[in-house]
RNA sequence: GGAGGCGUCGCCUAGUCCGGUCUAUGGCGCCCGCCUGCUAAGCGGGUUUGGGGUUUAUAGCCCCAUCGAGGGUUCAAAUCCCUCCGCCUCCGCCA
């Protein structure tokens, strides 16, 4: 959730972010109506209330003057205070039912006011590119793409060849995008989530292994919508709960109401497996390994003040391009296009590694700043001059399923064996090559 | 799965049976001040969070909500009723 503030006092900054993202500007004049009239039905229901409250309490006052003269007998006193009780009461029925029709008012106007705000999708940053997909800012290319001096094969093939992808069978047992890792396939995924989390430790991070299955408030707090986001799995027959498409969501509502201490940022560093339905993709990426329903991950994500959360952004950028460095990858880095970031995202850099039989860069990692837009909606803040206030969040990846497919390709050699990437072999027991076993 | 108990403003705690100065008690911790060579002790004050209003404005002041969450009953709910969440104990089942 964006800054109410931030859209009272500086309208015109959201209506530039809602045009970079191709957004509907409009909705900034309606959310101001909406809070102005929130505001006075509110002020208006509180008037009555306080007004309620205050004779509600002569009745009480009443009522015990009224005991206190049953006990002592007088019985011309008891008339009168009766009749001043029966008074008060009568006055404080009036008041009671006008006050439940201003709240009834006040509550419908605040209910509109959120049910707006929660649509606005957060205030791109300064610099970002405006635009939809295909307007994204090259920030930069590392490496040459690798060539060969014979025909590469695609990462299914090699995954074959070596035995560590089985496609078939995971097709068999759960469908489509489904497979094994099996051999050194699993042997070498578990390398580069090993040495990601190890890399996360060394810069701070404490490793978390995060619950997959959330309720529905921890996926709505992240900006997912878990009545309309076809990329969610449901377990809902039983249990109204929610299958994660990654451990941010875990990580984002670690910290949900509470107040915490970000004079430090506080990084966590989470592994888990990772669900997504791929809604839409059909005939995409059917092939191998790259689009899948289930893969894991080791992902980034850090707690801070607003002010450091630029600057944090920065760091989780070149974490990636380390990890990405010691697979010894090609790659790009992209500043995606305004239109294509998230909801949650102000601002948000992918790292895409060159897949030499696909001839193109295919994203293996996604650092987002989400400023203070989760952290609002799941109400984490701290302690600032004499008030509390948002903190910011930001995600970042450090190694999935996917990159598998970039090694695999990138490193293989002429007779289907792959050349383990040095900084992995000592997670892999010494081994420097997968031999082809098949 | 069955039966029961519990959830109070950082922590502990009074209040809940029987609704009405509860404007939620007291202690610990913490903050400010006083006192004192210093420290400790002592004394006084403060100490949930969110929202609205007032103000040039941080402050200050006024108001509303907040006793796990949400509904309900009532003039009035920490207190009575319902639903949900969480924790604990016992029994059963599975490992």
């Amino acid at each position: 959730m964006i800054d109410i503030k931030l859209l009272r006092e500086n309208p015109d900054a959201v209506r530039a972010s809602q045009r970079a993202r191709g957004a509907d500007e409009s909705v900034v004049d309606q959310i101001l109506e909406l809070d102005a009239t929130r505001r006075s039905s509110l002020g208006e229901f509180e008037k009555v209330r306080a007004e309620q409250k205050q004779v509600s309490k002569s009745v009480g006052a009443a009522m015990g003057a009224l005991n206190k003269a049953k006990k002592s007998g007088d019985d011309a006193e008891v008339a009168r205070l009766q009749a001043d009780a029966d008074k008060a009461r009568e006055d404080a029925t009036a008041l009671s039912t006008r006050v439940k029709e201003l709240e009834a008012t006040a509550d419908e106007a605040g209910a509109k006011f959120d049910e707006l705000m929660r649509t606005v999708p957060n205030v791109v940053l300064d610099g970002v590119p405006a635009g939809g997909e295909d307007d994204f800012v090259t920030v930069k290319t590392v490496g040459e793409p690798v060539q060969f001096d014979f025909e590469p094969k695609d990462h299914l093939e090699i995954g074959e060849k070596v035995g560590a992808i089985d496609m078939e069978r995971g097709t068999k047992v759960s469908g489509s995008r489904f497979y094994f890792l099996k051999g050194v396939g699993a042997r070498l995924e578990l390398a580069l989530l090993q040495m990601a989390l190890d890399q996360a430790i060394a810069n701070g991070f404490t490793p978390m292994i995060t619950p997959t299955l959330v309720r529905p408030e921890t996926m709505q707090g992240t900006g997912f919508d878990v009545k309309h986001d076809a990329e969610i799995y449901r377990v809902q027959e039983e249990d109204d709960l929610y299958l994660v498409g990654t451990s941010e969501v875990a990580l984002a509502g670690y910290h949900a109401n509470e107040i915490i201490d970000v004079t430090e940022p506080v990084r966590y560093a989470g592994w888990s497996s990772c669900y997504r339905r791929e809604a839409g993709s059909y005939g995409k990426d059917t092939r191998g390994i790259i689009r899948v329903h289930q893969f894991n991950k080791v992902e980034m994500f850090t707690y801070c003040k607003v002010e450091d959360a630029e600057a944090e952004h920065a760091k989780m950028l070149a974490w990636e391009e380390e990890m990405l460095a010691k697979c010894e990858l090609s790659y790009r880095v992209i500043d995606t296009a305004a239109g294509d970031l998230g909801t949650s995202a102000a601002r948000k850099f992918d790292c895409e590694a060159w897949v030499p039989t696909q001839g193109t860069y295919r994203e293996l990692t996604s650092t987002s700043n989400c400023t203070t837009f989760q952290a609002r909606r799941l109400n984490v803040r701290e302690r600032g001059e004499g008030a509390t206030r948002a903190v910011a969040t930001l995600n970042g990846t450090l190694a999935t399923t996917r990159w598998l497919v970039a090694i695999l390709e990138t490193h293989q050699q002429a007779d289907g064996s792959v050349r383990v990437p040095e900084a992995l072999r000592k997670y892999m027991g010494g081994l420097e090559v997968l031999p082809v076993i098949a």
